[in-house]
DNA sequence: GGATGACACATTGCATACAATGTCGGTATC
DNA sequence: GATACCGACATTGTATGCAATGTGTCATCC
């Protein structure tokens, strides 16, 4: 078995992602520790870790509490996306590898064959199949700052469940935006690459945002 | 007295920058904790922040040892600074505020009245309004993250001492671009100020890059 | 009735003891 | 002589107890 800090840690981000805690809600150290069957010091390691990544916020003396979301921050997060995810596959497209392509391509076909099914189901597997399209172009990139930095942007609770806003249009065009990127690179074109990054990354904020003006505002809570 | 945590934190944090451990070398906690008078618990936070902020790494089980930079690590982090440094000082020539241009206009005083003295003194104190003018910019641009990010970018060691590496004619440029991008962001001009800062980070990158492969690569490890 | 102070409680901060892990040296074996 | 194994030591990982801090309530005073 792991560490207890690192199943702590997981198990605190997994909950934190899926809504079991509200936003704003107290969490206990002592409370944590019980429902994880180990001791407050790795729970207090793992709460460190989380408000160093973005997902709560410790107050000294205070303790935790999960972060409650304003559109400003998730247009910040967006936005500074748009700038790293950008600069990682320029990166990627200079100096692609076999085994980044392969995995690249792997996720676009995962991707794709679960499509046609609109259900929540295939949108566990889309979803699944983006992230690992973009960790591979982290990893490819070279850049270990900027894929540390994009791994703690991209991962909170409301870009994870950003797909269920999609339409069927927007999630084609996701995944053919996946595709062109894969052509890019192979192309070495990191221009290209970075310009349909650009985009990409800012059709998921348009979608996202519009998603919370109409009314959906609590998938950013949840 | 501020915490212990806290303490150690920014006790140890000034000795990475000082040069005090060694690149590569094993930092103990008991060590620290006595040195510090504190009990491990609070070093064992503050070197995970450290780890969190990039000052070190902490390996499972076997401690915490101070970063090594290769010559790829220090142009991953200028490139990343110049596309941050430039998206935070377009959004605070979007939105500048008169608390922000006062600090920055300070900032460029303190730098100026130093600057004809050459001497170590005088550059200490150039560094140190450097970093009170960036930072003053991070604030004005009101994006949190980006801030965050920026500070444990433009923090570890090389940066505050890369100074030492300007010639005259070097600081006297880098002094200019502070009053320019001053100059763009009173006008409410982002794209200008943007364009100044790419600049300005990208010349303390090729002044950082050419001392470094002009042997005194030391100043990297110190 | 409203404000203020003190006290009790809940919670985090820190110190310390013990357990688990990794490292390094020595020894036996091939 | 090289290598694999074993054990002692050093160091980190975790649990727990006590101290310090913050919060909320209740009584008291204005």
């Amino acid at each position: 078995m792991a560490t207890a800090r690192e199943q702590a840690y997981l198990t605190l981000r997994r909950r934190l992602a899926d809504g079991t805690y509200a936003p704003g809600s107290h969490l206990r150290e002592e409370e944590l520790a019980a429902q994880l069957g180990v001791s407050r010091t790795p729970v207090r390691e793992a709460l460190r870790r989380l408000d160093a990544e973005g997902w709560l916020r410790v107050v000294p003396n205070q303790g935790a509490f999960a972060f409650e979301w304003s559109v400003a921050d998730i247009e910040e997060i967006f936005d500074l996306r748009a700038l790293l995810e950008a600069h990682a596959v320029e990166h990627a497209a200079t100096a692609p590898d076999q085994r980044g392509l392969d995995a690249m391509k792997a996720a676009c076909e995962l991707a794709e064959r679960a499509f046609p099914g609109g259900d929540l189901a295939a949108l566990e597997v889309i979803s699944d199949a983006n992230v690992r399209f973009h960790r591979a172009i982290w990893e490819m990139s070279g850049q270990a700052r900027c894929r540390t930095i994009l791994q703690s942007l991209a991962m909170p609770p409301m870009m994870l469940r950003n797909f269920r806003n999609f339409d069927a249009a927007g999630l084609r065009r996701s995944l053919d935006q996946h595709r062109e990127m894969l052509t890019a690179i192979i192309a070495g074109n990191a221009a290209w690459a970075g310009a349909v990054m650009r985009a990409h990354v800012q059709a998921g904020r348009a979608v996202f945002l519009n998603a919370v003006v109409h009314g959906e505002a609590a998938a950013v809570a949840a």
